[in-house]
RNA sequence: GGGAGCUUAGCUCAGCUGGUUCAGAGCAUCUGCCUUACAAGCAGAGGGUCAUCGGUUCGAACCCGGUAGCUCCCA
């Protein structure tokens, strides 16, 4: 075999084994008769680049795949990408800007074009950086939201909700995004807690000379659209004004003053302006006492002609001017300093207004029912449990959904309108999947079709389903076998954004779950805490890491600490870590790449190590299939990492490389070898790479002999007893013995001698084991007169040491150590003793329990009878 | 304002139905080593009143209640 370097070099591996698994077609699935395996990829934005939050989820997703692959099931990862309607159309006009074009200057059509061009450009980029984390997703099933049959299907299911009745139109007070002029959910809304002004500003009542009611507000700017003056009914303040009117300032208005017990008192003065058009609670309350509405704020967030006053001038400088206006005018009675929570759009960061408007709603009310109930019944589980509880409680809660934003990319909402509309019935919406030639009503041609386009959840909502093309060819041979899927990985963020209609779309449309599990990850956070995001800055290129640690090393990275559901403050050294495994790994062939078998017996030590190492290992097996059955996925990371580091690189290697240094026998040989691949299979849903590397140079591989498809491990049975024995004999002794040495600064070339016993004799060690790192050597003559001694206990066995010739014992410090020993284990003595003695305990344990102090108050009775002959014989 | 969750070593977290010498792991720190697979390494060591107060129990990190601090969700 050629020269292996001293350092693994992943640069080499990643593209040669991606683009080899991409050739073979190990990432295609096609329905069979295997049990399938599914995961549709949380599509991430087109307008997207990869960030940390993107690498933990895909890794903890391909982990799942590869796992699930290698255990025989028919994996199919699904991607794809989502068209982002507000993020992309916002890109779009930014890139038009800089070329001195303006969105209003453009069609509709030629706007689209400019953003079909700009998503083909710029949109497969995030793919392409998921193909460097490893990820082996169905390439040949790549899906975008609005891939044609996709918004084929986002239009049909629109008509078919709008026929059961569950999507209206409806004016509602909705959040406006005056930056994005368009409506947004409830759920991009921000509220953020801001330092802000309460302005009290008092209002005559009318028909009086000099009578005032004082009203506390923060924003007076929209003074100018207030209808009423509302107090609680039992605010003996205001009892008297109730029914009177009061003349709004500037305009000149009189509105009535209510009554009403949604008022608190505490609040300002009690008193509340009540402005219909810019509140929810003062819109509500206008529903309910039949109040005006004035709209006094344009789309764009400027003052608009109904406000009388400032027209044009926006919003926040109008509230500086009027609030000097009011006070010239003698209004304005203090000013108090506040904190309050004001809301701010998710995508443009500006202020929302909330805002009267005609849109689209679902109703979610009876839709949302099988949802609730299927993650409460446990049919979809969701990981971490604690999830349920705030799934639960926004279900409960659930407010109709506002479908239609002000946009142009993304789809076009199915309904059309009857221009002429000579009669009532022309005036309700067309709603069709085929755009209709003329108006069912009054037969005119003259129709336009809604300016608006959906939701982009209203399409990912479907994601499930459509990328196996359930909507158009229902019952099809995908949907059939692929759904419901198995596990989503996604975050806790968009639980309800997207998996909760995502569930509540797989039940009106399917009957079924969309996926089984849903696992739920972390929030990648930078040192200080704070969430890593591109407007920050905070968060380091995956692919600078990717190509200082390998794609392997940031993997391992990214999920060594991070259990489900909880944040992850990232750190460069973690992917040094996963970088160090890597290293780690790779030497350990290396090593075995030196040894040349020869057709000799083995020794008897080597066979029980041997013997011991198959154990651990079908021991550990065990734990990490429980680990990966309960989604601990870092949990069995990191058993993995202690198997190979601890068990096999530093105990079963080095001991062999000792007792075999005179040769290796075939059968230690072939073990040794055994065990690698065994190990490797664990190692690689985790660093796919290394592992087929190291797979490939195990030896010579044909067809299919790739690791990526060869069979996960599974656990057979193992004997416990020969595993702890093992532990606790073998590597006690060595660990007691290099203990010793350490002691007594004695280096480990300078070897103690042990006198007695000798541990074959008593039959707790092979005869031929010799200590990794030549702790002692054995005495022949087993005379140990006048020499310093050292000993150590292990099994009720004291095994004494001398010194080598010159070395000299400091036996105070040897003495001090023996009695603090001595001290602990007579005070556990006591302590047990007395749980024994207590009749309480004795009569209300269970028998194992009492057993078990039995056993502990022996173990402690020998131990102490042993460290004093210790001493006794320094 | 309403609801949920969290608090264990310097950091990130395990600790499943209360019962082994139960207080753990990884990283970080410290000490000693370039021992012919690996210094991206080896061998060791230190480090915690399990937030706090009280209760239940023979026995509490674990169960119950109060308090403090943090996080998230909803309004």
């Amino acid at each position: 075999m050629e020269e292996i370097s001293k350092i693994y070099d992943p640069k080499k591996s990643e593209e040669k084994w991606y683009s080899y698994w991409m050739e073979n077609g190990f990432f295609h699935s096609e329905p069979d008769g295997r049990e399938p395996y599914t995961i549709v990829i949380p599509p991430p934005n087109v307008t997207g680049v990869l960030h940390m939050g993107h690498v933990l989820n895909n890794t903890i997703q391909d982990v799942l795949v590869r796992h699930a692959r290698m255990k025989g099931k028919n994996a199919c990862w699904v991607p794809g990408t989502d068209h982002a309607s507000i993020a992309t159309e916002a890109k779009v006009v930014a890139m038009l800007k800089e070329k001195g074009i303006s969105k209003n200057d453009l069609t509709r059509n030629e706007f689209l074009k400019y953003a079909w061009e700009w998503k083909e450009k710029y949109g497969g980029i995030i793919i392409e950086q998921i193909k460097k984390l490893g990820c082996s997703c169905d390439w040949d099933r790549l899906r975008f939201t609005m891939d044609k049959d996709m918004s084929d299907a986002v239009l049909q299911v629109f008509v078919d909700l709008y026929k059961k009745g569950n999507i209206y139109r409806g004016v509602r007070m909705i959040n406006w995004d005056p930056k994005g002029l368009t409506a947004v959910s409830d759920e991009e809304v921000i509220h953020k807690e801001v330092d802000s002004k309460l302005y009290y500003v008092k209002y005559k009542i009318e028909n009086t000379a000099d009578e005032w009611i004082t009203i506390a507000t923060t924003r007076p700017e929209t003074i100018l659209g207030d209808t009423a003056v509302c107090v609680h009914p039992n605010d003996e303040r205001y009892k008297k004004l109730v029914g009177k009117r009061a003349i709004i300032p500037m305009v000149n208005r009189s509105v009535p003053i209510i009554a009403d017990d949604y008022i608190l008192m505490e609040f300002g003065t009690g008193a509340l302006k009540v402005t219909p058009a810019h509140d929810i609670n003062d819109y509500n309350l206008g529903v309910k006492h039949n109040l005006p509405i004035i709209d006094t704020i344009n789309p764009d967030g400027t003052m608009s002609k109904e406000a009388g006053f400032y027209i044009g001038e926006d919003r926040f400088v109008v509230r500086e001017k009027i609030v000097k206006d009011l006070d010239e005018l003698g209004h304005i009675v203090k000013v108090d300093n506040i904190r309050n929570k004001v809301g701010y759009s998710e995508r443009t960061n500006a202020v929302i207004e909330p805002k009267l408007s005609m849109q689209w709603f679902l109703k979610m009310d009876q839709i949302s029912k099988p949802a609730l109930e299927n993650v409460l019944n446990g049919t979809i589980k969701l990981i971490p449990e604690k999830y349920i509880n705030t799934y639960r409680h926004w279900m409960e809660n659930v407010h109709d959904w506002c479908i239609s934003r002000q946009l142009w990319w993304g789809q076009r909402i199915p309904a059309y309108y009857c221009i002429d509309a000579p009669m009532p019935a022309c005036r309700e919406a067309i709603v069709s999947e085929t755009n209709p030639e003329k108006c069912p009503h009054c037969g005119s041609a003259n129709i336009r079709q809604d300016e608006d386009v959906l939701d982009t959840w209203f399409s990912s909502w479907l994601w499930p389903i459509s990328v196996f093309d359930g909507f158009k060819s229902p019952g099809n041979k995908d949907i059939n076998y692929y759904y419901p899927t198995n596990d989503l990985v996604t975050a806790p963020e968009i639980l309800f954004f997207w998996v909760a209609r995502m569930i509540i779309a797989g039940y009106e449309y399917l009957g079924k779950e969309p996926f089984k599990n849903v696992y739920l990850t972390g929030i990648v956070r930078d040192k200080q805490g704070r969430k890593m995001s591109k407007s920050l800055g905070n968060s380091p290129d995956p692919l600078d890491l990717i190509a200082q640690f390998g794609a392997d090393g940031v993997r391992v990275g990214i999920l060594l600490c991070s259990p489900a559901g909880n944040d992850l403050p990232f750190d460069e050294s973690l992917c040094e870590q996963g970088r160090n495994f890597s290293n780690k790994l790779w030497n350990s062939f290396r090593l075995i790449s030196t040894w040349k078998p020869e057709n000799t017996e083995p020794s008897e030590d080597a066979l029980k190590n041997s013997l011991w190492f198959k154990n651990k290992l079908e021991e550990q097996i065990a734990i990490i299939e429980l680990h990966f059955s309960s989604y601990r996925i870092s949990e069995a990371l990191m058993a993995i990492y202690k198997l190979v580091w601890d068990d096999y690189c530093s105990e079963y290697l080095e001991r062999i490389k000792i007792s075999c240094r005179n040769g290796f026998p075939q059968k230690i040989y072939d073990d040794t070898i055994n065990y690698l691949e065994v190990l490797l299979k664990l190692v690689h849903p985790f660093m796919p790479f290394i592992t087929e590397e190291i797979w490939d140079n195990i030896r010579q591989r044909e067809g299919k002999d790739r690791i990526i498809v060869s069979d996960f491990p599974a656990s057979g049975k193992f004997d416990n007893a020969m595993v702890s024995h093992f532990e606790e004999i073998r590597k006690s002794f060595v660990r007691n013995g290099r203990n010793l040495h350490q002691q007594i600064n004695l280096p480990l070339k300078q070897r103690l001698i042990l006198v007695s016993p000798d541990p074959a004799s008593i039959g707790i060690l092979p005869s031929d084991m010799e200590l990794s790192g030549s702790v002692y050597q054995s005495s022949n003559t087993l005379t140990d007169e006048g020499k310093d001694k050292l000993s150590f206990v292990l099994k009720d066995h004291e095994f004494i040491f001398t010194l080598p010739e010159g070395v000299v014992l400091d036996k105070s410090q040897e003495k001090e150590k023996l009695l603090k020993e001595l001290d602990y284990n007579k005070g556990f003595l006591r302590s047990v003793e007395a749980k024994l003695s207590n009749q309480k305990f004795v009569s209300n344990a269970k028998p194992e329990v009492i057993q078990n102090e039995k056993n502990k108050k022996a173990d402690a009775e020998s131990k102490i009878q042993a460290l004093e002959k210790q001493l006794e014989n320094l």
